[in-house]
DNA sequence: GGGCGATGTGCGTTATAACGCACACTCTAC
DNA sequence: GTAGAGTGTGCGTTATAACGCACATCGCCC
């Protein structure tokens, strides 16, 4: 849950390095000093958001750029923490909220009878969903909607919503929050 | 040309009044100081990419949310459209790509000896894969990672990568790729 | 060879991020 | 009324961001 800060050096010394500037050059045109640049690439300090923000004015990258998840990261099934929910509908993290991301996704399992309601999320919230098996129905726009294996689905999430099975076999989805950039 | 900081500490203090949250609740939530959060809302400190990013996982905030000033429009690189490649792959789309979202969904379909290998996508582009039934291979940082129903994998999708069927069955998968804003 | 400029690193200094804690104030329950 | 909990702010302390400068190294030119 940590940023990977060591990723921010990386990534700058490799757009430094593509541009073909020495650290003195860069440190004239970003407003920030060569010695501090030095530290930041090798990874012996965290910028503040405001030098930061000038190393990629200077460097002319968007600053989230700069923290984009690198490298694999791999979950397998049995290692995913399962959680089950008063109405009895069952959660698994797939993907965990990441910041530079802005989206979270998780396994959800609805066993016959469940009705889980859904408070609104914040304005701009995003929701995606996917069934994979079973049928369900989604309580949206002020009524429900049903979904059967293969349908997806795409709904602003900052509105009462929910879930529900009445079949006899369990539903399987994955549910894809996106968090908003703009309000 | 410097970043308008006093826009982080005006956002968070709306998000986290929308959210009902005291300081010390946030403060516990995010893993950063109480005094320090009054402080960045107050504009009297400016944080270090590291606490904003713990702020961000916290209040679920994606990080651009807080570094673009309001009504600055972001661009994103284009989603390069799918080959249809000869290999056997079989893709559906799920979710099309959405500039405000930032992120297209398929439904792959890898019969029994497919290999379909991908060129890098651009720089920051980050793909998730989703293993819905059998199993396959993915090839990525120099060597094959065999992938069961149910595991879940995101890695950085700006160098080649593959994937695979050896299996008699065919796998299924859901494949998320995510595109950083443009550069 | 020496001189010069470019390059990145290390060091000491200054400024400030980040913290724990105390405090004043507000609200609620008794 | 009082007591307790919750809330945000200010203060002093510690850690570290950020800097200017010196230095070692390298490459190029005379």
């Amino acid at each position: 849950m940590d940023a990977d800060v060591s990723a921010i050096g990386r990534y700058m010394k490799k757009r430094r390095a593509e541009r073909g500037w020495s650290l003195s050059r860069t440190a004239d045109i970003c407003g920030v000093s060569k010695a501090m640049l030095g530290q930041i690439e090798r990874g012996e300090s965290t910028p503040t958001i405001s030098t930061l923000w000038k190393i990629a004015s200077g460097l002319q990258v968007p600053l989230s750029r700069f923290l984009v998840p690198e490298g694999v990261a791999l979950q397998r099934l049995n290692a995913m923490p399962r959680h089950h929910d008063a109405s009895g509908m069952i959660v698994t993290p797939l993907f965990a909220f990441d910041p530079a991301l802005g989206f979270e996704m998780f396994a959800i399992e609805l066993p016959q009878d469940t009705l889980s309601e859904s408070a609104p999320h914040a304005s701009g919230v995003v929701e995606h969903l996917v069934v994979l098996e079973g049928r369900m129905e989604l309580f949206i726009d002020g009524g429900w909607q049903t979904l059967s294996a293969g349908d997806a689905i795409r709904f602003s999430a900052d509105q009462p919503h929910a879930y529900r099975n009445r079949h006899p076999e369990p539903a399987r989805i994955h549910d894809l929050i996106h968090y908003p950039f703009g309000d």
